[in-house]
DNA sequence: TAGAATTTTCAGTAATTTCTGAAAATTCAG
DNA sequence: CTGAATTTTCAGAAATTACTGAAAATTCTA
């Protein structure tokens, strides 16, 4: 399968951000190869279209399961299982952020709530510090997890109203206050 | 310098988080370090207290310089540089969000501009989707530079809102509408 | 300006991560 | 069942990333 120019610029750039997104460039690739591409692929293709072992190709899209970024899906009469994007961008990216807080912020968070737990009534710098690390982390799952709940579209109007939700804000605020 | 317990397991947690956070281990380290302890230390204090070598420790924060996290001080009659933590909690946290949208969006929003340019009019499957990787990346980019242009508390009152923001959204849409 | 104090750099080494390819496991049609 | 098709696993190799420590550069004092 031969990839046009921009395709393969695409896929390579994908690869080498790959590991700021938390995943390798494998699966960077792989990921970006499913993505732009409309039919279904199997692994076979996808192996010889980034030039990889065929393992490896099974490793990362173990992987991207585990990110439940792909779907699978059969071809009848063909027993190999063929891969495409699981949804839209809007929802690829949803499913992104939501599983990137799971893997950057759950863990420390927890930590952080044995850590304060032991540590309870004693107050020093320290743990004082990482209660505070604690509030946030804690408002910022609570404010993604709000976010995650809502449609894309409704998210997006959100999104475009930018800096405008500060007036929002203080619309609301104000009639609170009454 | 001997630390608590507690604050061991803290740092070590952020070193082992590290990686997943956007840089290596011992950067983790120190910045946790930094953030838990309320008077400046110098790079020979990090050395000792990490057990890592000085010219590790000098990488480690030339890179959180880079991040903007950590800031430079000086005692009187004391040549050598000391350390702290760039601000509050809430601060660090804006300047980490801001600082990853920098290196994890922007190259790629960047490639994706270049991309659409040079095909402008075509219409292809692969192209169609970096449009709306392009689209979405935007949208993102410009709310991140909104939220970040907030202050603390009022971002913190907008987080507050979680799932609360779609009536506050629907409200506005009235307005707007009549 | 000399030289002591301090920081930075970087070549070499260590540790970690990723990748390959062949063998093992699984799945399925007949 | 059998065995061919397919996928998964994983030991070892390759590539990448991180770390050390000593030498070079810089900064400051006197």
């Amino acid at each position: 399968m031969k990839l046009p120019h921009d395709s393969q610029t695409f896929i390579m750039h994908c690869g080498e951000m790959g590991s700021r997104w938390g995943f390798n460039r494998t699966v960077g690739q792989i990921c970006a190869l499913l993505v732009i591409t409309e039919e279904p692929l199997n692994a076979d293709q996808i192996a010889e279209a980034l030039s990889i072992s065929r393992g490896n190709v099974s490793m990362g899209l173990k992987e991207l399961q585990s990110w439940r970024l792909i779907q699978l899906s059969h071809k009848p009469g063909d027993r190999k299982e063929y891969f495409t994007a699981n949804g839209s961008i809007w929802d690829m990216g949803q499913t992104i952020f939501e599983e990137r807080r799971k893997r950057e912020i759950d863990p420390t968070l927890s930590l952080l709530r044995s850590q304060l737990l032991s540590h309870e009534g004693e107050s020093n710098y320290s743990i004082e510090r990482q209660q505070e690390i604690h509030d946030l982390l804690e408002l910022l799952t609570t404010w993604a997890t709000a976010l995650g709940g809502m449609k894309p579209d409704t998210l997006k109007s959100l999104m475009k109203l930018g800096s405008g939700v500060t007036k929002v804000l203080e619309l609301k605020s104000k009639l609170k206050g009454k």
